[in-house]
DNA sequence: CCTTGACCTTCCCCTAACTGGAACCCTTAT
DNA sequence: ATAAGGGTTCCAGTTAGGGGAAGGTCAAGG
């Protein structure tokens, strides 16, 4: 398979595929062309990987992942370890937009939006200064 | 007022704000030892900044705001356009969390988290190939 | 006078996870 | 012969700074 058929049915980009090869979750074979010549199990692989981005997990929650999924003699927890922390760290980040959120909105909100100057969002970071 | 100073009154480390010298907002003058000597405009137009980054507007969003702080015949159209704009990725990035988020934290509840190799987690990744 | 420690300076590399683009090769069809 | 549509490598850029080296400056203490 090329890599643009990898490209098709895994959903991932051309350029993620050859990013993810130099970081080596994947060797595909070559071809006499030089073309990169990929399987089904590459194929599976970087489906995998696509799908554990899609969940937040970083690179090298990947990586861990991939080696658990290897390891027929995992323990769950070991996987669920990693999902939690990646929960925790998901969580976190809903919680800093939902604060900046909640004031922003506050100031659109108090913001006439017209054509006149005066104007809360400005006056509020203005008064930044503790 | 040497950079500490600032960086203190401010609330931005130091290298922040050498970096905010170097992308322009800020022109310091210089004391006869080469030292940046910043007067209470560079502070307070550092503390501005800073509390519109918290607020998660971008370096090009902040530089908008600077140029309407400082135009008084500003429209607070103008301001609240930009202070829209970016409620709206927040709204997106938070939507794309949560979606994230509904889904690991469902995966993470079925895992039983034991030794046992079975696990739902890996399953859902193995499974990813549409 | 010398040293010590806390400042300050510039400079360059590093981060995450790709993305864009240039320059070039391979294959197939017209 | 050439044009389109693959593929290849390599380099640079993205965000918003952070880390750390090598070195200049300043005030206090011995």
């Amino acid at each position: 398979m090329n890599i643009g058929e990898v490209a098709k049915r895994s959903g991932l980009p051309s350029k993620t595929i050859r990013y993810y090869e130099e970081i080596g979750f994947i060797t595909p074979r070559r071809s006499e062309n030089g073309y990169r010549d990929f399987d089904e199990k590459d194929l599976h692989r970087l489906a995998f990987i696509g799908r554990a981005r899609s969940l937040g997990f970083t690179i090298e929650n990947c990586r861990a992942l991939l080696e658990l999924y290897a390891d027929q003699s995992r323990a769950s927890a070991d996987v669920k370890r990693v999902a939690e922390e990646n929960l925790r760290e998901i969580d976190a980040k809903i919680a800093d937009l939902q604060a900046m959120r909640a004031t922003l909105a506050h100031l659109v909100g108090a913001c006439a939006g017209d054509s006149r100057p005066d104007c809360p969002i400005l006056e509020d970071l203005g008064r930044a200064l503790g």
